[in-house]
DNA sequence: ATGCGGACCTGTTAGC
DNA sequence: TGCTAACAGGTCCGCA
C-alpha cells in the first residue's frame, strides 16, 4: 500500500506524539520481517530520546541520540500511536513503547517492510546510499531524467520507477505522472524528448505533492498515523480504471503488464 | 552496466 | 457456500 505520499502522511502523523519522547521499551513480536529485527534493536533504543522522524525516499528515519531507527513499511505496513493497554491484533508486529500514554504500534500482514538500526549515518546505510533524489529536489528535473535515461532500452515506466532514478514514485504515481506527461508507459526510456521528459519531472513532482495535500491515497487497510483510517482518496486519472473513459478524451483506459506491474494509460493521449 | 525474472509473504476478491 | 486462482501499493538479488 504504501507509496510515499502515505509514508510523508504517517511519518506527519506520528512525528507530534513521538519527537522528544523517552523510549520505555520496543516489543518485538515478530523478527521475520523483510530482514531480521535486529537483536539489539530494542536494547540500543531503551532510554534514548527520539527526535523528529524524518523520510528518504519511502524509508522512516528515527533518529535517536545514539543511533538511528529505519523502517520501511514494504506492501502492506502501517503505523499508529495506541495508548498502552492496547491489545496487540492480529501482525502488529512491533511497539514502540514511549514515555506517556502511547505507544507506536507497527502492523504488517505480508512483511515485506523492515526495522533496522544504524549507530552511523543513516544516509550511508547499503539500504539508502544509492538512492536517487526526492522528487522535491531541485535537481530533479527533465535535464536531469535525459542524462541518466540516455541509451536506456528500459521502458520509462520502469525507469521512473527505478529508485536509482528518483525516489518515491510507486506504481499508482508512475502511472499517474506518465499520464500528465502524456507519455506511453511502454515508450523507451532513451526515447523521450527533452521537453516531454521535462514535462514527466513536473507532473511526478505534482502529483505526489498533491497526494501528499490530499493525506495520501487511501486503499486497503492504510490507517493513518493518527490512528484515524484515512478516508480521503486522491483522484486518479488512469489507475486502476481499465475500461473506464479518460477523463481527457473519452477514450476507454486500457491496462498491460511492464516489469510484472500492471500499467494504466490511455492509448490517445499517451504516446 | 543493464535488464529480466523470481523471491519474499498474507489477505482480498473474482470466478467457477 | 466453498474452493482455487489471480492479484495487490515494494524492493532486492542473482543471473544472462
Amino acid at each position: 500500500m504504501p507509496e510515499l505520499p502515505e509514508v510523508e502522511t504517517t511519518r506527519r502523523g506520528v512525528a507530534p506524539h513521538i519527537s522528544g519522547r523517552t523510549v520505555r521499551d520496543v516489543v518485538v513480536r515478530e523478527r521475520r520481517l523483510r530482514w531480521e529485527v535486529p537483536r539489539r534493536l530494542p536494547a540500543e533504543l531503551r532510554g534514548t530520546v527520539l527526535a523528529t522522524p524524518q523520510r528518504r525516499g519511502k524509508y522512516l528515519l528515527f533518529p535517536a541520540e545514539n543511533g538511528t531507527a529505519i523502517m520501511h513499511l514494504g506492501m502492506s505496513g502501517s503505523l499508529r500511536m495506541v495508548i498502552h493497554d492496547t491489545p496487540p491484533a492480529k501482525h502488529d508486529h512491533i511497539d514502540i513503547v514511549l514515555d506517556g500514554p502511547y505507544r507506536m504500534r507497527y502492523n504488517d500482514p505480508r512483511r515485506f517492510g523492515a526495522l533496522l538500526w544504524t549507530r552511523a549515518d543513516p544516509l550511508r546505510h547499503p539500504r539508502l546510499a544509492r538512492l536517487g533524489p526526492e522528487p522535491f529536489d531541485p535537481v530533479f528535473c527533465g535535464d536531469y531524467l535525459r542524462r541518466l535515461a540516455h541509451r536506456r532500452k528500459t521502458s520509462i515506466k520502469q525507469f521512473i520507477m527505478d529508485a536509482s532514478v528518483v525516489v518515491g514514485v510507486g506504481n499508482i504515481y508512475a502511472n499517474e505522472a506518465l499520464y500528465r506527461a502524456g507519455i506511453n508507459p511502454a515508450r523507451g526510456a532513451g526515447r523521450v524528448g527533452a521537453e516531454r521528459m521535462s514535462r514527466l519531472a513536473r507532473a511526478a513532482t505534482e502529483v505526489l505533492g498533491e497526494a501528499i495535500e490530499a493525506g495520501g491515497t487511501t486503499l486497503r487497510n492504510f490507517v493513518g498515523g493518527d490512528g484515524e483510517p484515512g478516508y480521503f482518496q486522491f483522484d486518479l486519472d488512469v489507475y486502476g480504471r481499465e475500461g473506464q473513459p479518460c477523463s481527457g478524451c473519452g477514450t476507454a483506459i486500457r491496462r498491460r503488464w511492464l516489469g510484472q506491474r500492471a500499467t494504466f494509460f490511455c492509448p490517445a493521449c499517451q504516446r
